[in-house]
DNA sequence: TATGAAAGACCGCTCCC
DNA sequence: GGGAGCGGTCTTTCATA
């Protein structure tokens, strides 16, 4: 678990991988040149490392019927109602994402919806019955032209 | 590719492969107490309606030296410049998200540096060079309570 | 110490019930 | 939807530089 300088070589396996978990071992060490050894070693030392964490399937929440994308900037009426303001939030499953921000919000979540009523739903009766909670700023997402990951 | 409606089996595996990509079919078969051809059929169906995209591996942006999660409103002199704001801020690899948003910002996009240091650096010499952009807003993370994603 | 090659185990895919 | 055999991939081990 310790800190681990990777090469380039370690690079181009993340980036492989990042695209496409299953990519045969043997085809990445056709692309880079390396034996399929080398690449279970490289992979192995990356997830010794803490580098890799695990694989998951990326699934999209359009086939699945959600449509709407929005971000909320919390306020809350006291900074220390921040751990029971998250355990609510956590509750329901539109909050996909969380942060605790420095900045014009104290609290800065990601809500899937399925449809422009359904977030309405969630904000008038859910989020803002939060006792916590002075007010929200809303900005719905028409289109999300850049999602990556960080790639050093 | 048509819509799919998902039952609560597909929902399971859904959850577990979101888990863990690489689980075992025999494993999802036991455990929800089906034949591994089964757990097959199911995925090749979601795989079909474009529910389940791919697979990829998941990576500790922490372990490769990046600390520091931060969120940016930008606000643009004219919203015609959007499309070429957009491609000015792909070429930035610590942009890692972009979000064409209503409400307070034209633009709003997520941001990962190693140290605060690299983040003033993205900020003037990168984000704030773009002629377009008439001002900026950051939020920094300090906490990611909530990540996850979205599963009816 | 890191790489390359080969053998064995495991998994996923396909066919048939 | 369930079960069995084939093919492919990952993993491991050993030899090598």
């Amino acid at each position: 678990m310790e800190n681990y300088q990777i090469d380039n070589l370690d690079k181009s396996i993340l980036h492989a991988l990042m695209d496409n978990a299953r990519t045969p071992y043997a085809e990445l060490a056709k692309r880079f040149a390396v034996s399929a050894g080398t690449i279970h070693v490289r992979v192995e030392k990356m997830k010794q490392a803490g580098i890799i964490q695990g694989t998951k399937v990326t699934i999209s929440a359009k086939r699945l019927g959600y449509d709407v994308c929005c971000f909320i900037g919390v306020n809350l009426k006291h900074a220390r109602d921040y751990p029971s303001t998250i355990e609510q939030l956590q509750g329901f499953e539109e909050v996909v994402e969380a942060y605790y921000t420095t900045g014009n919000y104290s609290i800065f979540i990601k809500v899937m919806a399925r449809t422009i009523d359904h977030l309405q739903d969630v904000l008038i009766n859910k989020i803002q019955t939060i006792e916590a909670i002075q007010s929200t700023e809303t900005l719905i997402s028409l289109q999300n032209p850049i999602a990556r990951e960080v790639i050093p």
